[in-house]
DNA sequence: GCCGTTTTCGGCCCGACTGTTTTCAGTCG
């Protein structure tokens, strides 16, 4: 069995536990268990298969009988004690459930006392009067009952997060203009960018006071909005609405001082609270939308804004992407939360189409519209001919493209534009293996996307060794779309993604992020599992028009979900690194087998290569190589900043040898205190002071050296010192380093 | 059912709204 059915499987068995009223512990036990299935980013099968049952217990909420059971799934494809609870309790009556308002309570007593046994004998019932008469039960619940049996058919329908944000828009501005709208945020799961909503949730400010009044005008307005079918409640602080299409909008409003606790709340998820509650349980605190307060005598300590609420229980104010008690708690207390990507952060769009085959806009339309959104570089990638209705592209017609895409970079040149189009395709695997297109064709291309449109009904041997021989094909740069799901509409074709990203780690390839908001594939837990293989990820419009190129920002929250970091991402990289990768023989140099070499090998190899390159008298490729120097010092400083806890590692003197580092603004940004400055022979390392300049270079007496060995490092104990960053220790170093000219002659750490 | 630097037993987040309740249970966020 897949995770996701293990999932669901567990899922089932904690509703039928429900139902039967089981300790609600127990349930809960299962639903965890089920949600951390479902983030597993590998086969569990794969983990049973190769370690035992046992080894699942190292999932947190996981214990040996939970371990059993998934095992037993996983292998087996069933397990005995759902069927005996599937026995007990039919399918229909569980249906039950699905009316809004209705528990496993209720449905329990409607089945023992009138022997209910699907929502057509409950609506029945209902029109006999026979439900009203039952203990607990009255003519209101009835009503309300027979109502919401027409939405039991919708209970449970999620809308595509691209589509909730056209409703969060025009409801936002329907809501502006309201005076006693001091703030509003929109928060639950559209605020933490899931790919989709169940519904929407609005949070609003009122002001010092909550004013019934006051609170009143917001509700009445919010009732007034385009396509409101039922006001589900209204009470003093919040209220429910339903529009026509079944979707439920949630509205919180609160007091001006609680509204940071309240978003914290409100943004969830639910089982994110739970932990964080838990937490400050754990410290004699108690957290609530209303603020965070002392247990023993009620005081308030927090509530003004979700980073002193966080920070009130020595957490840090995580970014809402990532609030889905997943990793978050566990990378926070180890300092690793990462700093997560962002949509300015990528600068090239490697999959687009052309009317070419079935895009809308011309290649040049493309361009211009690319360069228009800021990019710097874009890869066209047409289908290849067995795409048939799309008109894909033969050996001729895309050599004919080529040739025009040669024609549009001299012109971009002699303009004097940065920016840059790759000649590409979007390559078909063939049903029966082989790429669309012959060896020497995409042997010429800049950049191969293989994808796999056609026989995604086959079982999963025959769609694995399809995948994989894409990816050790050596002309093909990465796999579109890998799982094939459609949001909503089809599940993925039968694909074992664990296995595509080894094969992506031995072959040096990498994995599309497909930022249509109907695809998102790979999706957050994949992209976690590609990222944690060291395997880039692109990701890509896979635009057919102009327009088209706009939907990068939901790849960027699905990223930001995975817990990608700018350097995650493949095309957030300048467009010289690339022709800088081909300078070093190291293209994509994103390469897995790449990226795991130690920085200072790494250094050594650029070293090697520019001397080479000197030689030969390639000044370009020296000065690629040369620069490359210098990011991979960059980056090795960078990365002694980034975690709270590490030290600089390894950096010991050695003259002799100087190279360009450059550290530009746009690249690193300057939120640790140390920036790293170019010089004009030599470096220096130089405190971020706020005014500090980067223009401001300056050739600077002290020499940076990197040390492959700790033992190397020891030698200069009179003038280093391990460091360990703390907020007071961070600030007398900030001091002393301000004060410039009594600067040692070295830095360290 | 899970979990453990105050626990291997006894906890497990906390609050709002509704209906029917004569004091709160059920459901939901
Ligand atoms: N503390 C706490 N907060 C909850 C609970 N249930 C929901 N919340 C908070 C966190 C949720 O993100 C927020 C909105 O609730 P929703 O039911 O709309 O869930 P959410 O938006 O996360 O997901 P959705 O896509 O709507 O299913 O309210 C709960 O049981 N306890
Ligand atoms: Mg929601
Ligand atoms: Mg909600
Ligand atoms: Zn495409």
């Amino acid at each position: 069995m897949t995770n996701r059915e293990i999932a669901a499987a567990l899922e089932e068995v904690a509703d039928l536990l429900e139902f039967q009223g089981a300790n609600p512990f127990r349930v809960r036990a299962y639903r965890n268990g089920a949600q951390k299935v479902k983030d597993a980013p590998k086969s569990l099968l794969t983990i049973v298969g190769d370690s035992g049952a046992e080894a699942l217990t190292a999932i947190d909420g996981v214990g040996k009988d939970l371990a059993e059971k998934i095992a037993e799934l996983a292998t087996s494809g069933t397990l005995a004690m759902l069927d005996e609870l599937r026995a007990e309790v039919p399918a229909s009556v569980m249906a039950l459930m699905r009316v809004p308002g209705m528990g496993p309570k209720k449905a329990a007593t409607l089945h023992k006392e009138l022997g209910v046994q699907s929502l057509d004998q409950l609506r029945a019932a209902c029109e006999a009067g026979e439900v009203q008469k039952l203990k607990g039960f009255g003519k209101k619940t009835e009503e309300t009952i027979l109502a919401g049996i027409e939405h039991a058919a919708k209970a449970g329908e999620r809308v595509r997060w691209a589509d909730a944000d056209a409703i969060v828009q025009r409801l936002l501005a329907h809501m502006d203009g309201v005076e006693a709208i001091k703030r509003r945020e929109p928060a639950g799961s559209y605020r933490r960018g899931k790919e989709t909503v169940g519904d929407l949730d609005l949070l609003v400010d009122v002001g010092a006071t909550m004013d019934a009044k006051t609170v009143a005008t917001v509700m009445d307005r919010f009732g007034e909005f385009e396509g409101v079918a039922e006001v589900i409640a209204r009470g003093d602080t919040k209220m429910s609405i339903r529009l026509d299409s079944g979707l439920q909008i949630d509205l919180r409003c609160v007091p001006s001082e609680s509204f940071g606790a309240a978003l914290q709340y409100f943004t969830g998820s639910k089982e994110h609270n739970v932990e964080v509650r838990g937490r400050a349980k754990a410290r004699g605190l108690k957290v609530s939308e209303w603020g965070v307060f002392n247990t023993a005598d009620d005081t308030r300590i927090a509530g003004d804004t979700e980073e002193e609420v966080y920070a009130a229980i020595g957490l840090p104010c995580f970014p809402p992407e990532l609030r889905e008690n997943r990793q978050e708690f566990a990378a926070a207390e180890a300092g690793e939360l990462p700093r997560l990507i962002e949509l300015s952060d990528l600068r090239g769009d490697l999959h687009m189409h052309t009317s070419a085959t079935d895009g809308r806009g011309t290649l040049r339309e493309m361009v211009a519209a690319a360069r228009q959104r800021g990019l710097e570089y874009i890869a066209i990638t047409d289908h290849s001919k067995r795409v048939t209705m799309a008109h894909g592209l033969d050996a001729d017609r895309l050599r004919a493209q080529w040739k025009e895409i040669d024609l549009v970079n001299e012109e971009l040149q002699a303009e004097g534009a940065e920016f840059v189009v790759l000649k590409g395709i979007e390559c078909d695997i063939l049903e029966a293996g082989p790429m669309d297109l012959p060896d020497d064709v995409l042997a010429e291309a800049d950049w191969v996307i293989a994808s796999l449109h056609y026989g995604q009904n086959q079982p999963r041997a025959k769609i694995m060794e399809r995948l994989l021989g894409a990816v050790a094909h050596p002309s093909v740069s990465i796999v579109a779309h890998p799982t094939g799901r459609l949001i909503g509409k089809r599940a993925s074709y039968d694909v074992e993604v664990n296995e595509l990203i080894a094969a992506c780690v031995e072959h040096g390839k990498l994995l599309e992020l497909n930022a249509n908001p109907m695809r998102l594939d790979l999706d957050d837990v994949n992209c976690a599992a590609a990222k944690a293989a060291g395997v880039p990820i692109v990701i890509s419009s896979d635009a057919h028009s102009t327009e088209g190129l706009d939907v990068l920002r939901y790849g960027v929250l699905q990223a930001r979900r995975a817990g990608l970091e700018q350097w995650d991402v493949f095309n957030t990289r300048r467009f010289n690194f690339w022709e800088a990768d081909k300078a070093s023989g190291l293209f994509p140099r994103a390469s897995v087998a790449w990226r795991n070499k130690p920085v200072t090998e790494k250094i050594a190899y650029f070293l090697a290569r520019h001397r080479a390159a000197l030689t030969k008298g390639d000044n370009k490729a020296a000065a690629f190589c040369k620069q490359d120097i210098g990011y991979s010092i960059g980056w090795l400083v960078e990365q002694s900043f980034k975690k709270d806890k590490v030290t600089w590692p390894n950096v010991w003197i050695d003259g002799g040898w100087y190279t360009n580092l450059t550290i530009g603004k746009d690249r690193w940004t300057a939120e640790g205190w140390l920036v790293a400055v170019q010089g004009q022979e030599k470096w220096r390392l130089a405190p971020f002071v706020g005014q500090f300049q980067l223009s401001e270079t300056t050739v600077s007496p002290y020499k940076i050296d990197i040390g492959l060995r700790p033992s190397a490092f020891e030698k200069h104990d009179e003038w280093s010192i391990p460091y360990t960053r703390d907020a007071s220790r961070d600030e007398a170093l900030r001091k002393a380093l301000a004060d410039r000219e009594n600067w040692p002659t070295h830095f360290a750490g």
